[in-house]
DNA sequence: TTTAATTTTCAAAAAGTTTTGAAAATTCAG
DNA sequence: CTGAATTTTCAAAACTTTTTGAAAATTAAA
C-alpha cells in the first residue's frame, strides 16, 4: 500500500468509527488527518485534503480546539492559522474521556440524584422497584466516574502507570 | 417528585444520553421504559407509553434483543409477546462494550493491521512517522482490547472482582 | 489609516437518519 | 384448514444534522 492510500484509508476509518460514537464524522476525519500530518496543516490543506468547504473546515478544527485535541501553530511570518494533532494516544484518550464525562455523563448523574426522592408510598412495590433500580444505576456510574478518574491521572500516578505497564 | 414523572425524566435523560454515544434515542428510551418497568411491557404498552408508532416500536425492541439487553418473556394463555430489560447494570455494561467492541471497535483494528505496511522508501521521513503513528494507535487499541476484555470477563475472575470493589 | 488576507458566522440547501402506517407475512386457537 | 390476532417489513414522510458559500468581521502589513 502506497502511504497516501493508507492516509486516506485510515481518515475514512476514523470518520466511521467517530461517527459511530457520537462524533461528527468529518470532526474525526480532520482529527485522524491532523495526527497523521507530517507538518502543521492549515485550514486550506485541509479543505483540499477533505475536499470540504471553508465553514466546514473552520467549524470542526474550532471544536477539535475545544476538545484539547488540536492546537494553534503559528508560522513566523504567515498570515495563516496551523493546525497540529496532540499525537500521544493515551494523552488523547483522557482528553475524550475528560470532556465526555463532563459534557455527558455529569448531567445525567445530576439527573439520576433528583429521581431518587420519589414522594410516595415508600412501601409501594412499583416505588421501591424504581428507587432500586435508580440506586443501581448511581452505584455503578459512582464506580465509572472514578475509573474514569483514576484512568485520567493514570500518568500522573506512579502506581497505576507502573500497574497499566502490565497490560502493554 | 411522582414516581411517574420521575420514570419519564429519567426516559427522557437515558434518550439524550444515548444519542450522544451514537445509539438511536428511541432505543434509548425504550431500553430506559423497559429498565424501570415493574413487569414486562407489550409492543402496545411500549407505543403507548412513549407515543411511538407500531414499527417503531417492533424495531426498537428487536435491536435492543440483539445487543442482549432485552428478552422476551411468553405470558401462557396470550398471544402478545412481552419484553424485559436486564435490569443488573454491571451486565448491561459489560453486553454493551461486549458489542461495540466486537461490531465497531475489531474492523478498525482489522484496518489499523493493514495499514502497518507501506510498501515504500522506509526511510522516508514521512513514512516513518505515519508507521510511527499507527503503532501507536494500534497499541492502544490493543491495551483497550484487553481490559474490556477483563471487565467483561470480572465477574468470573476473582482477583478483578475483588479488586473492583475497592471503587465500590 | 487604508487595504488585502484571513477567519468567522449563519441562513439556506443538502444529506442523513428516524418514524410512520398500512400492507404483507406469520402465528396459532378453534 | 380458516381466520383473527399479532408481528414484520419497507417506501414515503418527517425530522435532524451537517455542509455550503458568500457576506461580515477581524487582523496585521504597508
Amino acid at each position: 500500500m502506497k502511504l497516501a492510500e493508507a492516509k486516506e484509508q485510515f481518515i475514512q476509518s476514523w470518520g466511521v468509527l467517530g461517527s459511530q460514537w457520537g462524533i461528527n464524522r468529518t470532526m474525526a476525519q480532520v482529527h485522524a488527518l491532523l495526527l497523521v500530518a507530517s507538518t502543521p496543516l492549515s485550514t486550506d490543506d485541509i479543505m483540499l485534503q477533505l475536499s470540504i468547504s471553508r465553514g466546514n473546515a473552520n467549524m470542526n478544527v474550532r471544536e477539535l480546539m475545544d476538545w484539547n485535541l488540536v492546537n494553534k501553530v503559528i508560522v513566523p511570518g504567515d498570515r495563516k492559522e496551523y493546525f497540529i494533532a496532540e499525537k500521544d494516544i493515551w494523552k488523547v484518550a483522557t482528553y475524550i474521556m475528560q470532556q465526555r464525562k463532563k459534557r455527558e455523563l455529569d448531567p445525567m448523574v445530576k439527573v439520576l440524584n433528583q429521581l431518587s426522592d420519589v414522594e410516595e408510598d415508600k412501601k409501594d412495590p412499583e416505588v421501591k422497584a424504581f428507587t432500586q433500580a435508580i440506586e443501581n444505576i448511581k452505584k455503578f456510574a459512582g464506580q465509572a466516574d472514578k475509573t474514569m478518574d483514576m484512568m485520567i491521572k493514570a500518568e500522573e500516578n506512579w502506581f497505576w502507570s507502573n500497574f497499566l505497564k502490565l497490560f502493554k
